[in-house]
DNA sequence: CTACGGATCGTCT
DNA sequence: GACGATCCGTAGC
């Protein structure tokens, strides 16, 4: 059965939310649309200590969602055209957020490619919701969700992911096996590693700037910056 | 494949 | 007035 996350996923560390909602499934709502996909890469954002975060000079116009619970939706415009979308964690007063960098389509992939033609052309399926801005425009994710709460939006939610679950994209070939059915190379019916690495693009933040807060499935094709395993350069 | 520059504007100094 | 939790196109290897 699929179910919402609610209040009590989210209103914890932000370096236990960022992993967690790996495998987990953003669910987007447009009139009687739906877009949706599988958190394949997230990065932790930390309380006003970490450097890298929005909040490392306090409580602003711009990131005071931030300091609200968690589950809220925190949606910023970054480089004058694009938008990142953070879920807000930890519990009020203290500024934690995931920001969600990448997701493996599931469903709506006509509508999301139509969202993204307005960015220019999109090269292959699998680049549609990978990295943070091209996935806030597939989503059609804006300023008008600052602020929403994911726990009881009829906009935008997290399900837990049910086991089967597929898209076109890695629905298995017609003679393959079950477990053959594959996400990225990591078959949905067995459990996936998680990896962790460096915040992508925030190389300013002095000591923060190597901490591992960003999660990814290992392996999965979907996520920003994917290398094929074996591929080398000269 | 990697490297680099430009687009574009709200936010903060 | 400077810059960014990004992305894309181009150039070169």
């Amino acid at each position: 059965m699929k179910k919402r996350l609610g209040r009590d996923f989210f209103e914890r560390p932000a370096v236990e939310v960022a992993p967690d909602l790996l495998g987990k499934i953003i669910v987007r709502k447009i009139g009687n649309k739906t877009i949706s996909g599988k958190i394949v890469e997230t990065e932790a954002y930390v309380g006003e200590e970490d450097l890298a975060s929005h909040a490392r000079n306090g409580k602003t116009e711009r990131n005071k969602v931030m300091y609200s619970r968690g589950g809220l939706v925190y949606i910023y415009l970054i480089y004058g055209m694009y938008y990142n979308f953070n879920i807000v964690a930890a519990k009020e007063h203290v500024p934690e957020a995931v920001l969600i960098r990448a997701l493996e389509p599931i469903d709506g992939l006509g509508l999301a490619k139509q969202n993204l033609k307005k960015f220019g052309r999109v090269r292959a399926d699998k680049d549609f919701m990978r990295g943070p801005g091209k996935l806030c425009a597939a989503l059609d994710l804006d300023k008008l969700l600052y602020g929403e709460d994911i726990t009881n939006s009829e906009k935008i939610w997290v399900e837990d992911s049910s086991p089967f679950c597929h898209s076109d994209l890695t629905r298995p070939a017609r003679r393959g096996r079950l477990r053959e059915v594959t996400s990225g190379g990591i078959p949905y019916t067995e459990k996936f590693e998680i990896e962790t690495s460096k915040r992508i693009g925030i190389d300013y933040a002095d000591i923060y700037r190597n901490k591992l807060w960003r999660y990814t499935i290992k392996g999965n094709k979907f996520v920003s910056k994917y290398k094929e395993p074996g591929v080398r350069s000269f």
